[in-house]
RNA sequence: GGCGCUAUCGUCUAAGGGUUAGGACAAGGCCCUCUCAAGGCUUAAAUAGGGGUUCGAAUCCCCUUAGCGCUACCA
């Protein structure tokens, strides 16, 4: 039975590296009919807050990524205390009862050797320790890392293969804090080894501290689930993407208000340190589940690629288009409403359906829609400048010829595709005009600007009683 | 400093002893075309360096270099 957990400590937003750790933990979840497992990994207390917490459900649930089981760590305290105490009185561990060391001058034993232990407290004598914690005396319990048999702790890692290293090289790690509360190490252990999970699918950060958590199932008396590591997200200077160096970037609520696809943004991040092995690139979520394995995921960290200039991965965009293409009508039109009505517009559904396909292969976000689609929606033209209007190779009385020749074609063309094609190009060859110089006065007075959707459909879904009135203002403007 | 992990085009990646080292994004060019897109074709672009093993190495081994991680009573 496989059991995964995606267990975030709420310190922060849900940033994307998270995010892509939950999904594949449920992508191996929902490929081998497992159960996906939220727990908050809340134990230091100082740093947790409720914001981040709601930053970690908007976050997943905007990703449309769900979770069978709920746990926090906080509701959980009792059992992992309880777990470092049975560790203790195993003799696996010990009490340190030497002072907090200021946080200040915290350097991690820069230029010196590895701190391993202090030998006074490893080797207090049980009498001593138990009447010094009497005596309220406070302390820190540490694993007692075995060291005399020159013993190496070993695990496989799914993505990593084998691994080792020597319990010289492992220092004597607290399991419960001198204020009562675990560790990391301790309650994520416990519960792990409590909620039966199967396989510990996370960071790579968490590498070498497997070893730790080896040793500790093995005290707990557990069998050590499957362990998988994930190589890190890295930002293009191959630092670790932080908020404070690199923005909003690394938060997954960016790319929602930027206007992608769940689904798209799930891929992108799916593409970055694993692969399909084959050349798809554009993956639906159903397609995500059939194929994710650990064998196709890299051992090395995957560049987000950005920059000030252009703050989001352009695969990340690209995908997005694809996804958007990829919709159907009716879902395109759905997403778009709330974008469009956001941007001020009055949306008919109706209408809308109809323009959707207008626009759907010239945006690569949701947010691109209001812009090209302006013109649809406005009941008056932004002003644009009648210079636009004329065509290439023309000059300003050969664009008001071809308005004249439009307006009065229009009156009586038959508004479809194909009539007004038929009516438009006639006019133009009546004219003595190339197709093109007849069209972009029109669509630019039609429009507002150059670059628009392909004119008989838009023509045809502005309607007569719209593209006149637009017609005979640009002949105005044109004197 | 110690220990661990990693190294293929600018970026994401495929190839895991024999390939002209493949694909995608981004960039350039061409085609299509009523503009813009989309699409098609195409160009440029990589095995970090050095030693081995082998008939043959991007691929296996060693060294160097670089990056990352851990080295907290953070997670």
């Amino acid at each position: 039975m496989v059991r995964v957990r995606f267990a975030p400590s709420p310190t922060g937003y849900l940033h994307i590296g998270s995010a892509r750790t939950f999904i594949f933990n449920w992508l191996f979840a929902r490929r081998h009919g497992g159960t996906m497992i939220l727990r908050l990994d809340d134990t230091d207390v100082e740093r947790n807050t409720q914001a981040s917490v709601d930053s970690i459900f908007d976050g997943l649930k905007w990703l449309d990524l769900s979770w069978d089981e709920y746990y926090r760590q906080s509701d959980r305290l009792q059992m992992h205390t309880e777990a470092a105490e049975a560790i203790l009185a195993k003799g696996l561990a010990y009490r340190d009862f030497t002072p907090m060391t200021q946080p200040s001058d915290d350097k991690p034993n820069e230029g010196g050797a590895a701190w391993l232990c202090n030998p006074e407290m490893r080797e207090l004598s049980k009498d001593e320790s138990d009447r010094r914690a009497a005596a309220g005396e406070p302390y820190v319990i540490r694993y007692r890392v075995p060291r005399d048999a020159g013993r190496v702790v070993t695990f496989t890692d799914e993505v990593y293969g084998e691994q080792s290293k020597s319990t010289a090289d492992i220092e004597d790690f607290a399991l419960l804090r001198s204020n009562g509360l675990p560790t990391y190490h301790m309650a994520s252990c416990a519960d792990d080894a409590d909620l039966r999970i199967s396989h510990i699918i996370r960071g790579q950060d968490h590498l070498t501290n497997t070893f730790k958590h080896v040793l500790i199932f093995e005290a707990l008396g557990y069998e050590p689930p499957k362990f998988a590591h994930l190589p890190l997200l890295i930002a293009p200077d191959g630092a670790k993407l932080s908020k404070r160096r690199h923005g909003p970037v690394v938060s997954v609520t960016t790319y929602r208000d930027a206007g992608f696809l769940a689904q798209a943004y799930v891929n992108f991040l799916c593409l970055l340190g694993w692969s399909p092995k084959d050349d798809r690139e554009k993956l639906s979520r159903e397609e995500l589940v059939a194929v994710f394995g650990f064998e196709g995921v890299n051992r090395s960290n995957a560049v987000v690629n950005f920059s000030d200039e252009d703050p989001i991965d352009a695969k990340a965009l690209w995908l997005n288009s694809q996804h958007l293409y990829a919709m159907t009508i009716q879902e395109l039109a759905a997403a778009l409403k709330p974008v469009l009505e956001g941007a001020g517009y009055t949306v008919e559904d109706d209408y809308l359906l109809k323009v959707a396909p207008l626009i759907q292969e010239r945006i690569k976000t949701l947010n691109d829609a209001p812009a090209v689609a302006d013109f649809f929606f406005l009941t008056e033209l932004a002003p644009y400048d009648p210079a636009e209007l004329i065509p290439q190779k023309g000059d300003a009385a050969m664009a008001a010829r071809a308005l004249d020749m439009a307006v009065s074609t229009l009156e009586t063309a038959e508004f479809t595709h194909d009539g007004l094609d038929a009516a438009l190009r006639a006019a133009a060859v009546e004219l003595g005009v190339k197709a093109g110089q007849m069209f972009q006065p029109i669509r630019v007075a039609v429009c507002g600007r150059k670059n628009a959707p392909p004119l008989f459909e838009t023509l045809e879904v502005l309607g007569r009683d719209v593209c006149l009135p637009r017609i005979r203002r640009a002949i105005e403007l044109l004197k």
